[in-house]
DNA sequence: CATGGTTTTCAGTAATTACTGAAAATTCAG
DNA sequence: CTGAATTTTCAGTAATTACTGAAAACCATG
């Protein structure tokens, strides 16, 4: 079944949705269509199809297929007995969100924590220099922190990551009982008291 | 103590990597730049200090503020006997998370939704619209259950938040075993073969 | 190994976004 | 209210990024 052209108003609404976040993202309005045309076709799409479907040209196809191809966000198939390329988007919307979030991590987090680490073994030569060597430590750990706890929740599978999620706050009772039994008092989840409020500088435990 | 000018090197490395990484995300160049510079800085700083230490027009600066702004990414101050304004990063790292994670929901994921939510109701007139529904129903729950789950992690103190992220896999071995007491296996992955409704929606305030 | 079908590259151009200086608006002390 | 200090706006311009068509490269097949 081909791509029906024009496109039904959902299928373009849902596009068109795309191409504008996906400017807001580092990635342009048309990679940002073609992904979201992959995603809700019922059958791998070739690349003339795609240009015809959005009205690109040909090249333009070209080009944010090979984006999407470096971000691993769609998959390429042959179908037998023709010869052109044909793409999909993994089934499993899960999957595709861990994709995506490995790729950005290593695109964007893990330089930034190296640059922060580097930055961190230099002797500061200055007052200033010495102020944001404490920032960065602060970001550093901060950044190393999720990272460390969004690997764990990776490593898990689907469904399992799904229960955690599922269990939300529920979680925290657990952790509750845990201070309660350890005799540390604990406090009230409650929004940061923001402010003056001196950060409750938990030395950094070197996490590694 | 004013802005040290030229930067020294370690704050000029920091400020200049946050320019390269704003404009991988929607935010651009200089308010990438400005940011870093505020976060850095042990005090206050003004436009024009800014303006300076980063060699910016002064109107540019003007702009990349207002935008700091509307991202509440920046806090506003005016120093005793000194008309001018000042401006300021929050201390709390943790804070500033929360922040960006908000802002970032509040622009991109909610409008998402809602479109997703509107496109869910309409009925489709064809199969090609079947299926796209289909395929939004499933990004539809997935971005619902992370944003459920989010929110309870937000209403956690950072204390409480960092301890559970501390947990990391671990965690998953109270699932584990209330897995084992319920007589659940944990199977690998495979998605729910639900091909109906979306799923239960924590009951939240909704808007159109 | 020549051919037709197909994808990729790339130089040029169009479109968008970022930045500036000058002028307007705002603020506040006197 | 006046006017100096400060911030914001905005029209014009510069810089960047996106897109295209034409040509080159690729590649399976006969």
């Amino acid at each position: 079944m081909p791509i029906p052209h024009p496109l039904p108003p959902l299928n373009r609404e849902f596009i068109t949705h795309f191409g504008e976040m996906g400017s807001r993202w580092g990635i342009n309005r048309t990679v940002g269509q073609i992904y979201a045309l992959l995603y809700i076709s019922s059958e791998p799409v070739n690349a003339d199809e795609i240009a015809e479907a959005l009205d690109f040209s040909r090249s333009n196809v070209s080009m944010g297929l090979k984006e999407l191809q470096a971000w691993r966000l769609v998959r390429l198939r042959h179908l037998p007995g023709d010869r052109r390329e044909y793409f999909e988007a993994p089934e499993d919307v899960w999957e595709i969100f861990r994709v995506l979030a490995e790729e950005r991590r290593r695109r964007e987090v893990e330089p930034t924590l190296s640059m922060l680490r580097s930055a961190l073994l230099q002797d500061p030569g200055s007052e200033a220099e010495r102020h944001a060597q404490a920032r960065m430590r602060e970001m550093h750990d901060l950044i190393d922190r999720l990272m460390t706890w969004f690997d764990d929740v990776q490593k898990l599978s689907p469904e399992t990551a799904l229960q955690l999620m599922g269990m939300g706050a529920k979680v925290t009772r657990v952790l509750e009982l845990k201070d309660r039994l350890t005799g540390r008092t604990p406090r009230p989840a409650e929004p940061a008291p923001t402010g003056a409020a001196p950060a409750p500088s938990r030395d950094k435990p070197k996490a590694t």
